[in-house]
DNA sequence: TATGAATGAGATTTCATTCAT
DNA sequence: AATGAATGAAATCTCATTCAT
């Protein structure tokens, strides 16, 4: 692996434990194994290393939901398979996932930081569920709701289960899985419940 | 008003607006103006003002939230009526509120902070979801679910929600009407559905 | 006790303990049980509490110390006198004896503090000591030998053994009586050494 | 010479003068000629610099003390010179000598120091008062003597003499001369007292 | 590309001292 | 005599960043 990656990915993981203002370039440097002044030299800055970390991890995420998203029978289906699909790379990217919620515009760390350029990655990411639930309604496997609204309140359920799972002390099994389920139950149109 | 409290209100202000590592104790001292030196005489350190600053907020808005759903009908009603009073506290005390996001457990700000009292705090919130679904599903108004966890994902509604509006960039109108709505059409017997 | 004695003994005990820089005044206030500001209206300053203490505690020791070898037979046996009471003392006041040590002219503990006053107590030792070895060498008991510079020496054993007992973190048993010894055999005409 | 050189004599000669809390890291580094920043850099905090300036002229005087005792006749003659170089070396590191004092684990500047490591220093110096001791009673140049208790004597008299020198406004001409006759009055067996 | 010495602004915290009551 | 709120200078330490090599 290439210095510049290995700084790379010490900086994924100590921002996701320490958070931003935690993790100084110094310990990014030795964790990388290299002289502190390489990491200014492939990364400028504090803040561009921290966006660069994060923007990085966001883009593999988002290739995985497309993928997984693909080839659903409908709407309803599509955005299990989103959901689903976020929250198991949450858990199979658990050291360095924290940095994703910490560089997110829905981040309360370090409110300086310019967060255009990710911004418009997470903006994204709502443009896919909103595009789900419209889909949904049409085919009918989603009730009739205001799409934009409800795209970022499914986002915001997200959300909130990362940061329970992550971030808050409490552990709650299989919250997860009811995660996905308190969406269904809100937006779908239940199989149990048509007539 | 005393220069304590002078010194809290300056806090809840400055810490909501640019986070724990972004507000100095000097910025505290100078927006209440006083000698810095007070701010530690009254509160000891950083870590400790910032959550004095934190849990004077939360004990206002707890009280609150219990007047607001002591005499609902049912426990979708009282569900209801913690969420809508939540939300609107939020707005009324926008200038601080975010402090109590920093300060929560769900919060990325600064992981090193010992969140445990004020945690126990959360909890109760937590508590007082999880006593309303368990009312409603007794009282026919809201369905059968796991309750512990529903609660969590009730309260990662919130959270969502209240971050959408709060941190990010996204402005979306009618955004905590809908938080409602969502999980209203997810956990309640909605009429339109019975029968 | 009269508050201002309390403060006193408080500042004897913390000095004693703690040293000049490690003690503050808040500290002696809260072990006297007063209020900072009265350690001010009585001492006017840290320095002068310092001394004060030191020589409150210097006064009693040398009236014990000119008590103890009022009657001594000669010279050999007044310096036996005062060695012996000088330790005996250091030991029966073991939780204030430091501050003597720490404001006396022969400490290391912060060359800033003007140590005239104090210093003047402490050559009415070394005078004391001066003394006897001048009557020894006039009674026989002591060997001919240069008086100043002994007399110091003298007290520089004194020094030695008292601050290897209080302050260093050997433990050796029987270590006074040996220092006795020791000055003895350097300056008194030993018995058995008499033809 | 290198600027962490730099910031070592500056340290050894201002902790001599002033003291542990009366040396600013701001002045070290100043005396340096150096960035404050640098201090820290190179020795970490205070106190550890303040170790390591200790320690690494207690090292030097260790090596000088072993050179100047190794080919001494008798244990007596052996203790004479060790005294004697002693003596010498704080003489002619007078302007840093008193840093030795100062972290010496019978100093009373600031107690709360962790001396473990120059106190093993230390003992090593009593070590060798003891050896010689022991090798004097062996060829009967010293009188019999329990040497453990008499090799802290010995050190507490050349303790008490370089306070004397170093720290007591009194100016004392002969006292080093007089304190190596005082200890070999009291330890050695003296030619004339032969027979 | 790679190192790590060097800088210096700025943060937290301490504490002697003052003073109104 | 007694309190403790209030001040502000100064100390320790951190850390992003620069730069010579």
């Amino acid at each position: 692996m290439s210095k510049k990656d290995k700084i790379l990915i010490a900086a994924q993981e100590l921002f996701a434990r320490y958070g931003y203002a935690g993790t100084t370039m110094k310990m990014v440097a030795e964790q990388a194994g290299v002289a502190s002044g390489l990491v200014f030299h492939y990364f400028d800055n504090k803040e561009n290393l921290f966006m660069v970390a994060g923007s990085e991890l966001i883009d593999s995420m988002i290739i995985i939901l497309h993928s997984k998203t693909i080839d659903c029978d409908n709407g309803c289906e599509a955005l299990r398979g989103f959901v689903k699909a976020y929250l198991d790379f949450t858990i199979e990217n658990k050291k360095t996932f924290p940095t994703i919620i910490r560089c997110s515009p829905f981040s309360d760390d370090n409110p300086d930081l310019d967060r255009k350029r990710i911004g418009a990655k997470f903006k994204e990411l709502i443009d896919m569920i909103e595009e789900f639930l419209q889909r949904g309604i049409k085919d009918g496997s989603i009730i009739s709701l205001p799409v934009s609204q409800t795209a970022y309140m499914v986002y915001a359920n997200i959300i909130g289960a990362v940061r329970t799972r992550f971030l808050a002390p409490y552990e709650i099994p299989g919250l997860f899985d009811e995660a996905i389920e308190f969406i269904m139950r809100s937006v779908c149109v239940a199989p149990a419940r048509k007539i």
